[in-house]
DNA sequence: TAGTTGAGTGAACGGGTGTTCACACACTGT
DNA sequence: ACAGTGTGTGAACACCCGTTCACTCAACTA
């Protein structure tokens, strides 16, 4: 029936809305998103200030906001690596790889969720370990069927996948703080993490109670 | 030759720059230091905001100031933990004790290091990082006496400190988010930094290379 | 004791803030 | 073709911000 060549409406107020989102994303890239304003936001989306009402009643809602879509793009990244058969055969490699190259990559998001997740509203905050805990109980779900692990209680697996969400969080912080261009350090981060991540390993097969 | 009963003017300042260090500190420990405003301080401190300037260029020179004071408590903590002969006994637990009642007790100093350690300006990061890496390799130094690391290579015993810092860190931010009066929670997360300490522990001695 | 120093005052400034309102006007369903 | 719906506008508001300035007056020095 319509659009010859213009927006529909939906269309128009969805690209708004994720005008808003990345402005968001990007100026607190720099300072933080705690202390960005209402208006550099709708300044840097090119809307007036007034028009920010239209999609979110405050900042700490588009907050909330960009919790959830940066943690699509986390999961989007651990369904990717389970597609991939090196996991199975080399996890932790692999893991570090997926780890390090998708941080890179989104690295916007990451910062955000490293950032806001200590020094964030307590609302962005609570929505942030909220996520976490998710993802620590589905990371405990595969560590189960390890062979090392299989009849561990449920209290220890779920011990040890804190362990590993907590380093793959400091590890993406320490990705997000890299300067551009420094190959070297990559490297080095991902070398890291490939060693933390064996050492705790070894420690499975003697585990008891 | 003076101070009948009235302050001398070098007491009389220190006090008014501890209030406003001390306004600081408890008003971030609500909302982040990075959201306060010089008012705010000035005003909790019971100070007019020009007087501010007399003891620090700017809110963020005060963050630096924040950052000494706190590492400062960090690093008794860990001489006063030396001279327990319990410690050498019973290495994990007595670590696991220290760390969860010495955060408790220096609440704010702790929040404000965790949370702005990621979340704060660039120069209070920084500042927060390098004392985490002075840690680190005091850390290391440490760890290299164990008898099953004495002859790992020093990057190897560096990345073990590493992990170690990075899980007390993250303890200490548990810590801090714990609501108060629930020893229940108490125990638990110092249950968990026991565990986790411990799993670590075990794969020292099959690691290689 | 007289003069100097400097921590704290109070008022003022220019500017950025969140939020509100009546309004314009393009897309919408009939 | 027409009335209606709703995104985006622009101005206005009251407020808090960091910073400056000339000032007071108690503690200091000589």
């Amino acid at each position: 029936m319509n659009q010859p060549a213009a927006l529909t409406r939906q269309e128009q107020k969805e690209r708004t809305r994720a005008a808003l989102l990345d402005a968001a994303l990007e100026l607190s890239h720099q300072s933080g998103f705690a202390q960005i304003s209402l208006r550099q936001v709708a300044k840097q989306a090119g809307v007036v200030p007034a028009a920010f009402y239209r999609h979110f009643a405050s900042m700490d809602e588009l907050g909330l906001a960009l919790v959830e879509r940066s943690f699509a793009t986390l999961r989007r990244m651990i369904r990717d690596a389970q597609r991939d058969p090196d996991v199975f055969t080399h996890i932790i490699d692999a893991a570090a790889d997926v780890l390090v190259e998708t941080v890179k990559v989104n690295k916007t998001h990451f910062a955000f969720v490293a950032r806001e997740r200590v020094g964030g509203s307590r609302a962005v905050r609570e929505a942030i370990n909220h996520e976490l805990d998710l993802f620590v109980s589905e990371l405990a779900v595969v560590l189960a069927r390890l062979p090392n692990i299989e009849n561990w209680s449920s209290d220890d697996v779920h011990m040890v996948a804190r362990l590993f969400v907590r380093n793959m969080v400091a590890n993406a912080e320490e990705v997000v703080e890299m300067p551009d261009g420094r190959p070297d350090l990559e490297a080095q981060i991902k070398e890291g993490a490939r060693r933390q991540m064996r050492l705790i390993v070894l420690g499975f097969e003697k585990w008891r109670s």
